[in-house]
DNA sequence: TCATAAAAATGAATCGATTCATATTAAAGG
DNA sequence: CCTTTAATATGAATCGATTCATTTTTATGA
């Protein structure tokens, strides 16, 4: 394997001007530049990586870190912070946890994670994963999807979200509401979001609403349409009269109203539902949804990281987005 | 930050019994691993990776490349990846491609990504990214779910999967037989899979069961739940009797079931049809379907590249694994 | 043509670990 | 107690880049 030294030699220059033309430095003659070019290409010249990290102390990587992987609001999320951050010249790596084994694995402060330039981590709660609430580096970070008062974050406004979703969801006389939602099996990766939306929409239905908190009932499912199509059919059947929704998440709305399918009960006729995230499938299906600014939250994030890195300010960050309301057939 | 020297100064010994201790070295005396144990935690001190990597020629870690992340078969076989790795002492470092332009940038041969202990590839071809079928590294690696007579990989027999849904599918007589999926919106993205499984049930058929090929119907279909449910409608309108359906993925079976569901056409009992994968929810729909054995082919990968970095072996890898039919109530 | 300033090239020092041949210390055996 | 052997410890050399103070080359203009 070829190293600058080769490649100097045999472009008859020195080793610093190689490093230039590597690194696009406009103080090289373009007579030496393409002889350096052209002994790379002669020696298969790939350089080192490692190298490079340890003498520059840079890495221009982001890692990025994030619960899970499989759903939809974590793709889009890490796609937009892509974009952002391959046009200011950064990669990003990726360590989604999976499980508490990997957290526990990726928790040790030397993993190759703490040593980017700089990390985004996404939908996690630091106070439940590490107990001095933060994360084991020095290295700048900020927290997306979750709102943090000791650590930089950038979140959407859930509690203001179910305060949306109580302002606009349709209730019929003597009828229940439920919500549905918001169970999760390992409190270690949870954000509190769910908590947060439920607490909003409570809040507004009750103080400004007037509704009895009785008539509120609370049902906890994990994030995931089967479930909530399993549970559809135990609702249904002790709701009288029509009934109003709100899921926390367009996926448990989704599987909420095939489940209801079954039983010919159908949304915006026997009863109105809104969801949480407005996922691309919620247009199709016709369902009213809280949504989510999801690109801009990753964008956002990117931006505000790198300026971060750049500017070596320690000014506290704490950016607030809002959701919206998107009104379809289903409420 | 402090370093191996300020440690060893420290904790008056050698760099060298540093690293021992770093490294968990057993020729090392309980009394002087104390010491340097007693130093790291007062220093504060925290190996630079980097250093690590450059010096000692290794990284344990292995880089993941796939298309995607947003899906179940991609969760599941990443983590079965990642359990076998981290048995090992290995780690993941995860580069989904999402975009060409990301494909672009992650082809660099000085990319990150080819700078680890070796590299698994999943779900993609590379004849169709890299003009000479080869990654652009010399790093071992191995293909997953893919077949590639130039590079080692290991798949599950798509084709057989395709004879497998053939000869358990339920057809009526004088029905029409459809074929639905298939359709990649970016070729450069796509390993090929479904034309397999497409190929082996229609020779099946064909070639074993004397079906006339004029009796079935391909309908190109993205990977996308929707899609088959918009698509269901015009397939149900035009089908005189009942008829069968082959899916080339468990997420288009839901979507055109759930689409039939409209036209009160039910599966198992208007019409019959075997889904692909045996994903999580296949088994709540009572889907009859052709199972991947995700997990096994996950972690055979992460076994087969483990011993080729071990052994420095070159003898090629084919490896192939096979597809059982589950049956449930829609066939 | 020469002095001076600007541009380009140089290469030793550095980053922070690991390695391994060598030196030191401890244990075993007579 | 001394020799031999085994167990530990040492630290200079190494990995392969970047950095930057210094030197060399080129350009400017009087």
């Amino acid at each position: 394997m070829a190293n600058v030294k080769d490649v100097a030699k045999l472009a008859k220059v020195s080793v610093g001007t190689v490093s230039k033309v590597l690194n696009n430095d406009p103080t090289v003659k373009p007579k030496n530049r393409e002889k350096v070019l052209k002994a790379i290409v002669k020696l298969n010249y790939v350089p080192n990586i490692h190298a490079k990290n340890l003498s520059s102390g840079k890495t221009k990587m982001i890692s990025i870190i994030t619960p899970t992987i499989g759903d939809e609001f974590h793709e889009r999320l890490i796609s937009a912070i892509d974009e952002v951050l391959s046009n200011k010249g950064y990669d990003i790596v990726f360590f989604p946890l999976f499980s508490r084994d990997r957290l526990q694995r990726v928790s040790n402060p030397s993993h190759f994670l703490y040593q980017t330039d700089g990390l985004i981590v996404s939908s996690l709660s630091l106070t439940k994963m590490f107990k001095d609430n933060k994360l084991p580096t020095n290295k700048p970070y900020i927290l997306v999807d979750t709102r943090d008062e000791m650590n930089d974050c950038i979140f959407v406004d859930n509690y203001y979200g179910g305060i949306l979703a109580a302002q606009n969801i349709k209730i019929y006389k003597n009828s229940d509401i439920y919500i549905l939602g918001g169970y999760e099996s390992d409190e270690v990766f949870t954000s509190g979001v769910f908590l947060e939306r439920m607490n909003g929409f409570i809040d507004e239905l009750v103080n400004q609403k007037g509704i009895p908190k009785k008539k509120i009932k609370v049902i906890e499912v994990p994030l995931s349409w089967k479930e909530s199509f399993k549970i559809s059919k135990t609702i249904i059947k002790s709701a009288k009269n029509k009934f109003s929704v709100f899921a926390l998440s367009d996926i448990i709305a989704f599987g909420f109203i095939e489940g209801a399918k079954y039983l010919n009960i159908f949304p915006g006729k026997d009863y109105s539902i809104i969801g949480y995230d407005d996922l691309s499938f919620a247009e199709s299906i016709k369902l009213s949804t809280i949504r989510q600014p999801i690109e801009l939250l990753g964008q956002t994030a990117a931006e505000l990281l790198i300026e971060k890195i750049a500017n070596h300010s320690d000014e506290k960050i704490q950016k607030c987005l809002n959701p919206i309301y998107i009104e379809r057939k289903s409420n």
